[in-house]
RNA sequence: GGUGGAGUGGCCGAGAGGCGAGGCAACGGACUGCAAAUCCGUGUACGCGGGUUCAAAUCCCGUCUCCACCUCCA
């Protein structure tokens, strides 16, 4: 069975075919470096991640791009507001960023454009759709460059919009547009805003406008045409509708599948930066293991849109729990050995990454690996052990989180410590005084330490935190 | 007005005509000094009303509710 993906396109799953055998080019759009990134913004870089992973499993040579917009109105204002830099602004941001892609375990992309690096690529795409009669500078003098969207009948076809349905805009201004539906490719620089953010065209100074910026950065760093195209689903339409219009009409066959993962929401409504209900992933993750947080976000299917609450986040905890716990129980007799991949699990991951059927899987195998530990059936343990080790690889969950527990010589200390404290309890145990036995038990359990005894001796670890 | 998505057991969350994914919680049992962990077992769920079919959560018609997008939201 080979891979499936859902086109959005095409509204159906189909066989995912690449361009060239053997690779994978993806292209997804990253942020707007404007606010500090909230777990909806990283439900996508860890979808993508998983995708990624899932693809270079497969024997892919993947490559991804994932642009910065390091330049809008909001960096603008923002910035102007703070009183410092715009880039100052987008390059706080853009660190927040990455530092949530280390949290989650998401491994950055093969490059990272920005925005403000690709004005000459922009600029050359402007020309050509100018000359195609496909853009044309506003009348009003302004400098903006609008394309038009009446002269490319195709319009609307990633969405399944006709644009004879479509609102027209009607708060902005409609400046110097046609018509009120075209969209700008180039923004003319207004007098209130900092010089340094616009740059010289032959259409006077000014800046990209969004939906231009990943057509030509998509198209330097992966050509003509490329395999898949990611994106939240909010980001349909307008802004892929927009950037498959432009790149099509300057002539280029642009995405081959265009992927879209679902938001998540707060209390039912979408988390999104204008109505403020977002919860910002660095908050997220001083409250929960991050494991937590990229396990809550990987197993729903992608294409399903999830609710952020701390049951959630509760329960993703409980869960990856289990998981460990075999870890730990297995990795006492047994060690990580290679293993193939269990069928089922491949079928639910080539079946439009199917992550939940998948997490169904990883839950048998421990379930088979755990009955094994307790009737010593070591091959069996060990077997189950490396297929669970290469699920969670797939997952991008097989690494501890590296806060989970102290290094150097605060472990050797405090491991030193544990063991006295569990060989009073032992000799207490030995000599049936139960009441000692329960005391020192007790104690530890107040500093959030937990006591359990197996049949290979006693086992501490730190209980789950709660809020 | 246009275009989509969704309503599943106490909770989360898959599936998309045919023997009840999976997890959490709960209950019973095994194991344990007691626990914990682990294993085994326990559920007559699919918004509402019709219809098609031997068979519907799944298809059709109607209906209610929620969510999203409609020109710079992941």
């Amino acid at each position: 069975m080979t891979f499936r993906l859902y086109d959005t396109a095409r509204r159906s799953v189909r066989d995912f075919v690449p361009l060239v055998p053997g690779k994978v080019s993806i292209y997804h759009c990253g942020l707007t470096v404007q606010s500090s990134p909230h777990i909806g913004h990283i439900r996508k870089e860890v979808v993508f991640d998983v995708l990624r992973r899932w693809l270079t499993h497969s024997g892919y040579a993947v490559t991804v791009i994932a642009n910065v917009t390091d330049i809008d109105d909001k960096i603008l204002a923002k910035s102007a507001q703070a009183g410092v830099p715009w880039f100052a602004h987008a390059y706080r941001y853009e660190r927040e960023l990455h530092d949530a892609y280390q949290a989650l375990g998401c491994e950055p992309p093969t490059y990272e454009p920005r925005a403000t690096g690709h004005i000459p690529e922009m600029i050359e795409m402007i020309k050509v759709l100018i000359e195609r009669g496909h853009a044309y500078t506003a009348r009003d003098g302004s400098g903006d460059v609008y394309f038009d969207v009446c002269s490319w009948p195709a319009y609307g076809c990633l969405s399944r919009q006709s644009i004879d349905d479509m609102e027209a805009a009607t708060d902005a201004d409609p400046r110097g547009k046609r018509d009120p539906r075209d969209f700008a490719l180039w923004k003319g620089h207004k007098g209130n805003e900092p010089l340094s953010a616009s740059w010289p065209t032959p259409w006077g100074r000014g800046r990209p406008g969004w939906h231009l910026e990943c057509s030509a950065m998509a198209a330097k760093y992966l050509g003509d045409e490329f395999d898949i195209h990611g994106g939240g689903i909010d980001l349909r339409f307008p802004h892929h509708e927009n950037e498959l219009a432009q790149s099509a009409a300057a002539g280029q066959r642009f995405a081959r599948y265009w992927m879209h993962n679902a938001w998540v929401t707060a209390a039912g409504e979408k988390m999104s930066k204008s109505l403020g209900n977002g919860a910002l992933v660095s908050e997220v993750t001083q409250r929960y293991p991050p494991r937590a947080v990229r396990f809550y976000l990987a197993q729903p299917h992608y294409r399903s849109a999830i609710e952020f609450s701390d049951n959630s986040l509760d329960e993703a905890t409980a869960a990856l729990a289990r998981i460990d716990s075999f870890l730990t129980r297995a990795g006492e007799v047994a060690t990580v050995q290679p293993a193939e991949l269990p069928q089922a699990f491949v079928d639910a991951m080539n079946d439009d990454l199917g992550t939940p059927g998948a997490v169904a899987v990883i839950y048998n195998a421990i379930r088979l690996g755990n009955a094994a530990i307790d009737s010593g059936d070591l091959d069996t343990v060990t077997d189950q052990l490396g297929q669970v080790a290469a699920m969670l690889e797939v997952f991008g969950l097989a690494e501890p989180d590296p806060s989970a527990s102290p290094g150097g010589d605060q472990r050797r200390v405090i491991d030193g410590l544990m063991a006295e404290m569990i060989r009073q309890r032992t000799e207490a145990r030995n000599r049936k005084d139960f009441v000692s036995a329960d005391a020192i038990r007790d104690s530890l359990k107040q500093l959030g330490v937990v006591i359990e005894d197996t049949p290979r001796g006693t086992r501490w670890s730190l209980e789950q935190q709660e809020d």
